[in-house]
DNA sequence: TTTTATACCTAAGTATTGTATGTATATAAC
DNA sequence: GTTATATACATACAATACTTAGGTATAAAA
């Protein structure tokens, strides 16, 4: 029998966003982060700094960003970057959250474009 | 310019399933939720008990779902099915999902069968 | 000079979910 | 006949994510 996928109906969808937007960037800073998603959303989707910020300490404390602090126009800005765990991880929580959503495409019985 | 989508980020995912399931269905009782959904994802998502009847209970408490005791074979089963309010949340809580995963295909680029 | 945009941060509260446990009956296995 | 499994409900506690609300600071625009 398949082990049943408990994991976290999605509540941390925001981790993967921000691991996915990595992925294709290099490199972000915190407010660009949130800019790059009201953007990709056309205003509907906006991501809260109380949100961010610490999902984003918690990423690099457990290894997957690094950071470095830069100053651009006398403001600091702080740039992450995927590690390589960071990198292999991304690909798993993708994996997981395109199984999930599946999953809840089974459930709602959505049509196929969702 | 838009409202910006606060909604909960798919926490809250459960009670919507829980909603569109008993859309299709007229009335389910929990257990039968809890089965219906591994049924229906070949045991990939497992609804613990622990989540399901508190969500019940606040759907219940919020109007949305009414109750009914029934005995079958020696075992009591309490029988959910929406109210007229149940009926159009449902149906506001879907398109509000359905909103929310577009934006986040659009910050993922998912292939559009996901 | 005040407001807006940029850029970081944290604390407190809310809400959802998982884990663990409990009760009880019916059925199947041993 | 006893034990294990499936059915069927429930709650308490812990973990966690997210929102709300606030704080600091610089640059640019009004």
């Amino acid at each position: 029998m398949n082990t049943p996928n408990n994991s976290s109906l999605l509540k941390g969808s925001l981790s993967v966003m921000i691991l996915r937007l990595l992925e294709d960037r290099e490199r972000m800073y915190g407010y660009e982060i949130t800019q790059k998603v009201k953007e990709l959303t056309a205003g509907e989707m906006a991501i809260t700094e109380g949100a961010l910020y610490p999902a984003l300490h918690k990423l690099e404390a457990e290894g997957l960003l690094t950071a470095e602090i830069q100053l651009v126009d006398g403001r600091a800005r702080k740039y992450y970057s995927l590690t390589k765990t960071g990198h292999t991880e991304a690909a798993g929580r993708m994996a997981e959250l395109a199984a999930f959503l599946e999953n809840l495409n089974l459930v709602l019985k959505l049509k196929p474009s969702l």
